[in-house]
DNA sequence: CGTTTTTTGTGGGATATTCCACATTCTGTA
DNA sequence: TACAGAATGTGGAATATCCCACAAAAAACG
């Protein structure tokens, strides 16, 4: 198993370098048939770690983002129907005014999100968010209108964070507030960025409901600091059923559970 | 000319939304054929805007930086040479506070200014900026601070617009304004795009002194708009001395004219 | 140690792209 | 209008990849 490993390892890496390499090279340099890194290739695609080309693989964009890199990777699928199941709950409910918090969860959310909105959903969904990674997603929809936060800015996690955010926040008002989380606990969302975790809370504190994005691999993940306690929570999108103990303090802080499936 | 222009931008386009498009795809959607494709993605991948695959193209990790288009490619090395005496302006007159305007050519000013400036330089450098492709390249270098403006997002230019930015701009005070422009003629610096304008307006009004970025390619075209009169503008870095009419003018503004020569 | 499972290699027909030369169409200009 | 040059389309042989089925090798497991 190590090897496959150490060779998928390094098909990232040489990605890392130039966006683009071909199956036939990369054969060569590991002193593997083609076949062989063509399968290493296709499952890669399907967990979203790179992107396939005709004869070889490129570097996926959301790889590409800074911040983003192994993160992203991790559970895409699931974060991906959690995203498609978010974004239906937004557009359906007809808001016309979102908060989004940055993270990559949440960035994924975007993609999904200005994707799915069009004119047929009535008029124009203003966005406000700290996070240049879900600005440039929704970027591609002109029926989205993006207004982005001041503040300091973050390579890591492309986004902005400090004083001048929370302040700017709370000058708005919206339907819902998306929110991702490092992890989720009996005590709440939990998250081992503070900077992050003061923008969660204006955030919440604007908006009619919150929304929070959590997969199953942030469940009983205590980080330093809570970001917002559960009885602040009004649904969790998830993608695995939480266990007994999680499941149970949930339902005591009346927060709305959704498990995106499979073949939803 | 026209028609060929308009495919390739639309190439780009195509790589925006995903990092890979093959050239048969994009002979079906632009019909035209595949030949024609092929033909367009080796010249453009000559001039580095985008990245060869067996059948087709990827994104350049370059091109997938905000606010760099077909823009970025012209005269790269001029603005290069342009940059590089920008930036050692700033830090030679000891600037704690600049602020910098959203185009492709101050981002590689922001390039550079990252590379560049280092603990040898006294203490931290803030700067202010619309752009995320300058907060981008800053950030790479924790001794910046990089703060952004709130405003609405713009795809294209990688940037915020708008009120809530020009109202943010007129909070702080900078030492330096870094700005570029759409053309320059005897009127001053022109460009497209009024919402830009409207940002250089207010950043040229709380700055010390405005350093203009134009190459050679901006002299004597006229934009709707006259973003900066002349009389507004302290320095002009370019590339090339200008023609006699707009050198009189610069002149008779009290302009201080830089060129910025190859082997400086 | 033997068995099962996983991983990798091989062969080959179908399909796709490349590259080149040449014909055709378009475009700007005298 | 006629013409030159650029841009585009066409055809075809060479080459590369895809995809599938099956065999061989390696690893995991009791």
């Amino acid at each position: 198993m190590g090897k496959k490993d150490l060779r998928r390892g390094s098909i990232l890496d040489a990605l890392r370098t130039k966006p683009t390499v071909r199956a036939s090279e990369l054969a060569d340099r590991f002193g593997v048939s083609i076949e062989t890194v063509r399968r290493d290739m296709i499952d890669m695609s399907h967990q979203g770690l790179i992107d396939r080309t005709y004869g070889g693989a490129a570097i996926t964009s959301i790889a590409s983002e800074p911040g983003v890199d192994v993160r992203a990777a991790v559970n895409r699928d699931g974060r991906q129907r959690m995203a498609e199941r978010a974004a239906r709950m937004v557009i359906n409910e007809e808001d016309d005014m979102v908060m989004i918090d940055a993270g990559s969860t949440t960035t994924i959310f975007a993609q999904v999100l200005a994707g799915a909105f069009n004119a047929s959903h009535g008029g124009i969904l203003t966005v406000v968010t700290n996070s240049y990674g879900v600005a440039r997603a929704l970027g591609t929809n002109n029926l989205i209108r993006t207004i982005v936060c001041p503040g300091e800015f973050d390579l890591t996690e492309a986004a902005v964070f400090g004083s001048e955010t929370q302040g700017f926040l709370s000058r708005f008002r919206s339907t819902s507030a998306v929110i991702s989380a490092g992890g989720l606990t009996v005590e709440g969302a939990t998250d081992a960025d503070s900077r992050a975790c003061w923008i969660k809370r204006p955030m919440r504190q604007r908006s009619n409901r919150v929304i929070l994005l959590a997969d199953h691999v942030k469940f009983e993940r205590p980080f330093m600091e809570t970001a917002l306690p559960l009885d602040d929570i009004d649904w969790l999108i998830t993608d695995v059923r939480p266990a007994s103990g999680l499941s149970l303090a949930l339902r005591k802080a009346y927060v709305e559970v959704e498990v995106a499936r499979e073949r939803g």
